[in-house]
DNA sequence: AAATATAACGTCAACTGACC
DNA sequence: GGTCAGTTGACGTTATATTT
């Protein structure tokens, strides 16, 4: 697969040639980069295409470079050709400096050329001449420049039949994705059941009473730190997996063999090379947004001329609407692998040994991953859609991060809870993980309160009675949010584990935590549903009962219920007979039966 | 011409690490 | 310790190239 640890490493090295001066073809107005749509043989691009050598016409060539001085582009070639200490084994590879032959895709054809040389509009096309530079409304030519002048008005005949394509392709790929995103969410449940058959259809699974397993993705950040059975199979190894244990080892001895698409899900250790690389990836998105002038998601227009101050050198401005080969994008790219290059040449950073290898394919992957994560900031500045999405993933993100350090903080009390309680401690090690801890919000989390007005209710749920502007500067709050599925009884145990960490940090010199947790009287819930089932006494029976009869949530609480209690807990709290109960955490079956649902309603 | 393989992306979410 | 931006792996999509 991906072994050096690069998504794009499959890429090989199919760089299509753009070159700095590719720049020319913006001043063209060309589509220098087409999208996949539109890649008929009409469209087809060579590697040469956008490049311009010595077999232009000279004129050509004075036309485009008057062009480029009235644009001022000239300051952006001269940032980039500044920038280029490409060794010539770039050059030849990026096709850095005279290529081949500029053949276009549309290139010059007398017997396709209109009757007239006029550059008339065409009827039914849409003028680009607010995107076409001037050169194409140049006046007839002697003779002697004619050629250059049909060559050009073809180009921009070709440029606008190519314009009108993928705006018709864009439009035809907006509707389809539409649909598709429609039929997606029709078929969600249709997906889920399939799921289930398929999985219904392996061998019995052996799991262990109490196996610990997740739903079809894993999504535990500790999966080597999860309860496994003492004597339990299957849980010893290297690949100790959360993913459906039994099935998942099941699925693929069926399908590795085959096209063996779905990866067996390791643990990878990092080789010092991998180590190197992310490095490398680092600095270069680092130096991706220095050479750019851009810090989080405030990318500004691609046309706006930007100058670093204090070296007067234009800031590149990458063309996120396209992709990253398009040709001002590519050589950016160019650009920022060659700085890169410069940068571990004369001083190697933090994080890169001084043996560290590189070669300028690597950095030019690198770079061209920087413009893409780029990309994803300036997708989440661009539209509001996009920003909600990302800040509610950002959100959820946040959230897991404290729930996962909330569990390591629990971790430490487990012990201590045990034996206060005169409890089992095998069983408390079994009885939460990050998945059964409530979310934590730092602020109000939606629009209708201010963050002001969050925080004074919070001082005030907290019985902070000074709640003056000044005395809450320093405090800070986290509003413990209600599970709607967690039994009061897990939920006091989840408290009271919470307050002996906070009363252990207090007994050190790191002082008191950072944050008060607050639970308000009217307890904000989040109806996030754990992907671990909870032993029965920790399942509010009211809320799953609810959810039973949600044909939505039915299949995300499918076992629940169906465990028991463990040892001194719920049912079995005046029991000691251990071997009646799992030690460790049910997963949630993501099998659904649609058909017997509505028959079964209990 | 149909089937298959591949390139070149995109998306999502778990995870990491730098910075405050 | 907490947050945020970035990385990474898995997987999906579409068009093109190659094979049958």
């Amino acid at each position: 697969m991906q072994q050096s640890g690069f998504p794009r490493d499959r890429q090989q090295h199919q760089h299509p040639t753009h070159d700095y001066d590719s720049f020319e073809d913006d001043l063209y107005g060309s589509p220098p980069r087409l999208d996949n749509n539109l890649r008929g043989p009409q469209y087809q691009r060579r590697s040469h295409e956008y490049s311009y050598g010595e077999d232009l016409h000279p004129l050509q060539l004075e036309m485009m470079n008057d062009i480029r001085r009235e644009e001022s582009l000239h300051i952006e070639e001269r940032v980039y050709r500044t920038m280029d200490p490409a060794p010539p084994s770039m050059h030849r590879q990026y096709g850095i400096g005279r290529g081949p032959p500029p053949v276009r895709s549309t290139s010059f054809n007398p017997g396709t050329l209109p009757s007239t040389a006029i550059p008339t509009p065409l009827t039914g096309r849409r003028s680009r001449s607010t995107q076409l530079p001037a050169v194409h409304d140049a006046p007839v030519q002697t003779s002697s420049v004619q050629m250059a002048d049909i060559e050009a008005l073809f180009q921009r005949v070709s440029l606008q039949q190519e314009e009108r394509h993928r705006e018709q392709m864009a439009q035809v790929s907006r509707q389809q994705e539409e649909h598709h995103r429609e039929q997606m969410e029709q078929n969600q449940a249709l997906h889920a059941r399939m799921d289930s058959l398929e999985r219904r259809s392996q061998p019995p699974v052996s799991v262990q009473r109490g196996g610990f397993s997740g739903r079809a993705r894993n999504n535990s950040p500790e999966p080597r730190d999860l309860p496994v059975a003492d004597d339990g199979p299957g849980t010893a190894g290297e690949e100790v997996r959360i993913v459906d244990d039994g099935v998942e080892a099941d699925d693929e001895s069926d399908e590795e063999g085959g096209e063996g698409k779905r990866k067996r899900k390791k643990k990878k250790v990092k080789t010092d090379e991998g180590k190197t690389q992310t490095a490398i990836q680092t600095l270069s998105t680092k130096l991706f947004r220095g050479a750019c002038g851009v810090k989080g998601r405030d990318w500004p227009d691609p046309d706006t001329i930007r100058i670093n101050p204090s070296t007067g050198v234009r800031y590149l401005s990458p063309v996120f609407p396209e992709d990253v080969n398009h040709p001002r994008n590519h050589a950016i790219c160019v650009a920022v692998a060659a700085i890169v290059g410069e940068e571990l040449k004369s001083k190697k950073p933090a994080g890169i040994p001084q043996t560290a290898k590189w070669t300028d394919d690597l950095l030019f992957k690198c770079a061209q991953n920087s413009f893409r994560a780029c990309k994803e900031s300036w997708k989440k500045g661009e539209k509001e859609e996009n920003a909600k999405r990302a800040e509610i993933n950002e959100r959820s993100n946040r959230w897991y991060r404290r729930r996962c350090t909330k569990m390591l903080h629990i971790k430490s009390q487990l012990d201590a809870y045990a034996e206060k309680h005169g409890l089992p401690a095998h069983v408390m090690q079994h009885l939460l993980t990050e998945q059964l801890l409530s979310d934590e919000a730092s602020g109000p989390e939606d629009e209708d309160e201010s963050f002001d007005a969050w925080k004074v209710r919070m001082a005030t749920a907290y019985g902070l009675t000074v709640l003056t502007p000044a005395a809450l500067k320093k405090e800070q709050f986290l509003e413990v949010l209600k599970c709607p599925w967690r039994s009061d009884e897990l939920s006091e145990i989840s408290h009271e584990l919470q307050a002996l960490y906070d009363a252990s940090l207090k007994t050190t010199a790191s002082g008191n935590p950072k944050y008060k947790r607050v639970i308000t009287p009217t307890q904000r819930t989040w109806d996030r549903i754990p992907y671990v089932a909870p032993w029965d006494f920790g399942i509010s029976a009211e809320w799953l009962d609810a959810q039973r009869r949600d044909p939505a949530s039915a299949p995300l609480v499918h076992d629940w219920g169906k465990y028991g209690d463990p040892e001194g807990f719920g049912a079995q709290a005046m029991s000691a007979d251990s071997t009646t109960s799992d030690t460790r955490l049910r997963a949630v079956d993501p099998q659904f039966d649609f058909d017997g649902l509505s028959e079964r309603e209990e």
